[in-house]
DNA sequence: ATTATATCCGACTATTGTAATCCGATTTTT
DNA sequence: AAAAATCGGATTACAATAGTCGGATATAAT
């Protein structure tokens, strides 16, 4: 339904709050809590996030998250492929090697439909958590 | 996966095929052999179009659609809406009656999430079958 | 009239992907 | 040593997508 996935909104919302906060260090826990996300859900997601580069972990009992770039620097985009691969619109557009529909190659709607995709991905791609935590 | 679902894809297959062939009546058994999709799935999606009035059936053996407007008119934001209902990024955007999630009303990413939906339906709604058909 | 070919439409099933949970291990501060 | 946090694999539950089935209706050609 051309929606979001729950993973990339509770990567916005956890993203946006350590934005806000990034004074201290902030532990999923709270995340969780303050903005009602489940919590294994939400740390599975953010152990992504970092394994992505996105934000950096401290564990022990005083641990938790902090971004690794500025807000003004992590865009929709980033947080998107981070979670979910690379984006792609049309399965076909998916497969580096060989085809994946019988259509292919002689798509007609493959070079309209990855422009269209390019055009979304910019976007996204201008989408900072700066601009969002701003409201 | 940020990607559009098979209904959306046979839909904008069929309309491109339906604007390219407009000289003629086209059956959804003709689209389906031709582009290669199911046809209880593709006449489904076609009966669907046809009822938001994006093109006109004609019943009986010669029977098949035609485009209501001219493919310059017709939008991928047109299809979507017409296959799935008012497009939201987030479950909360759909309810117009009281609350679906916890965060709302005080939700951070309201705003924001709108602003970014909004911009990316504007993508959606500036391509034309016109357009999608010239390759 | 009969037949062939088309749209129409509800109900059903199968498959997939999402969302969430469970359980245990590791790390680090107190 | 204990408490509180991250880590991570495996599993389950649920929902949405994708596709199928069976039959009804409409229309044109024979
Ligand atoms: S739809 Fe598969 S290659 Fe275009
Ligand atoms: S996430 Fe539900 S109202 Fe914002």
């Amino acid at each position: 339904m051309i929606k979001l996935s729950k993973k990339i909104e509770y990567g916005i919302l956890a993203l946006q709050y350590i934005a806000i906060h990034s004074d201290k260090i902030i532990s999923a826990k709270e995340i969780s809590e303050q903005m009602g996300i489940p919590y294994e859900f939400l740390s599975k997601t953010l152990q992504q996030l970092m394994k992505k580069g996105l934000i950096q972990s401290q564990q022990g009992i005083k641990g938790g998250y902090v971004l690794s770039k500025k807000p003004s620097d992590l865009t929709v985009k980033d947080i998107i492929i981070a979670l979910e691969g690379k984006a792609s619109f049309l399965d076909c557009f998916v497969s580096s090697k060989g085809l994946v529909c019988d259509r292919s190659p002689n798509c007609t709607i493959k070079n309209p439909m990855e422009r269209l995709q390019s055009k979304v991905m910019q976007v996204f791609g201008t989408t900072t958590i700066e601009e969002i935590a701003a409201n």
